[in-house]
DNA sequence: AAGCAAAATTGGTCAGTACAATTTTTTTAA
DNA sequence: TTAAAAAAATTGTACTGACCAATTTTGCTT
């Protein structure tokens, strides 16, 4: 084990998970019980505990009441992990990769309660565009967007790629990234071409045009990646 | 709240997160002491502590020894959250998306070393096919491809795909994809082709044709995917 | 008003106790 | 001898009270 770590917990489940690494423990295989960990690694049951709601989280231990504390894998499982450090490029990056492929899904499976909610985003992203309070309109426009994309994402009848789209869109909301785009959408030029791109999305949609549906999708990607570089 | 929860703490965090969603708490905030909330839930400050560990995984406090928790977001952060169910067809198509676009940029990017890498990947996978032994061949063959994919992955200079990738790999390794994967490697017509595949990708990737690199990987992943679909 | 020291607050850890679910052992009866 | 039932041991779950360490707040001194 290395480096200093804040909380016990911590080095206690390092230290187990290095275990099972090390062969110690097989998957399948009941690791000690708590009070022998607690004294074996010197700590008390409290942090053994904590550490143990660690590895349940990790999906490296199953534990069962009355039976013992399970190895089930010696890494985490998927969709838990650190998240990797990703500049705003990168993420448009891995948008314009997924994207237009939801786009495209979504024309194949456009239900017309599908074509129902995108039409309201629509509705909501036109109507935005002459109110006269600025922060309302920010407000509004940003969440038409949003879920806009995302209903397009609920389409596509893959909850891994549901799944990597949701990842995309938490990183959007956590940095800074909405802010900039915001701005780029207040210019009134700038905005006009965004609501035009939606709506190129949403038509060959409910056309049911996937291949164009994944094209102008990737353009409308393509643009906001050209304007927020400029 | 809904549902009964095994675990005590799972109780507490939702009870907490359900307050936050309801504003009764904003980001950067700081929630009640342990103390007093276990006094408000009527559990004991062990399970509180608990149900810290958990939020503080979640992303969603950031506990200060001597201030207070805070609260950071909302909702999990990216990386974290429960896992889709998914079939291992959806995880082909997602391997038909993102892997394509992975050999691409690993054509791009075609240094020296992942040229170095990648070869020996292949060199182990023909060496593999005259081995006598099966079950060190199925094991060796299995571990060049593994290698050889995740090789690729690396060098796509976007650690957002790095990370999708790592997941979809993750996926195969759970469930029994693997194993099927190695019969249809078993029998020597497709074994043929299989390395084939890989070669045909390693040459693309070696000349830096990042267009080809991309079809003869979406190739590769359709070959798969026809072959387990029989 | 500013600086500093004491006190209060708050998370981190510990030890011990009781309880509930499960597993193992022992007993009992056929 | 075997199989079912009962008892005991094991193991995770939860609670309590105490003490420590880092931080913040308070209040006093200058």
């Amino acid at each position: 084990m290395s480096g200093v770590t804040k909380r016990l917990y911590i080095k206690v489940a390092n230290e187990i998970i290095e275990q099972i690494k090390n062969k110690q423990y097989e998957i399948g295989d009941c690791i000690p019980p708590e009070r022998k960990l607690a004294e074996q690694l010197g700590v008390s049951r409290t942090v053994v505990r904590e550490a143990m709601v660690y590895l349940e989280m990790l999906g490296i231990a199953d534990i069962r009441k009355g039976s013992g504390v399970f190895v089930i894998r010696s890494t985490p499982k998927m969709g838990i992990g650190v998240a990797p450090e990703v500049t705003p490029f990168e993420i448009l990056e891995a948008r314009l990769l997924i994207e237009p492929e939801l786009a495209g899904r979504a024309a194949e499976n456009n239900t017309p309660e599908l074509i129902a909610e995108l039409s309201q985003c629509i509705q909501m992203m036109e109507s935005s565009m002459h109110f006269s309070e600025e922060s309302l309109r920010q407000q509004t426009s940003v969440d038409a967007d949003r879920k806009f994309h995302k209903t397009i994402s609920g389409a596509c009848n893959n909850p891994l790629l549901i799944k990597f789209y949701t990842e995309l869109s938490s990183l959007h909301m956590e940095g800074d990234m909405w802010m900039r785009m915001d701005e780029l959408a207040n210019e009134p030029a700038a905005r006009g071409q965004w609501v035009n791109d939606h709506k190129a999305i949403f038509n060959q949609i409910k056309k049911g045009n996937s291949e164009k549906a994944r094209e102008v999708m990737y353009q409308h990607i393509s643009n906001v990646i050209n304007e927020i570089a400029t």
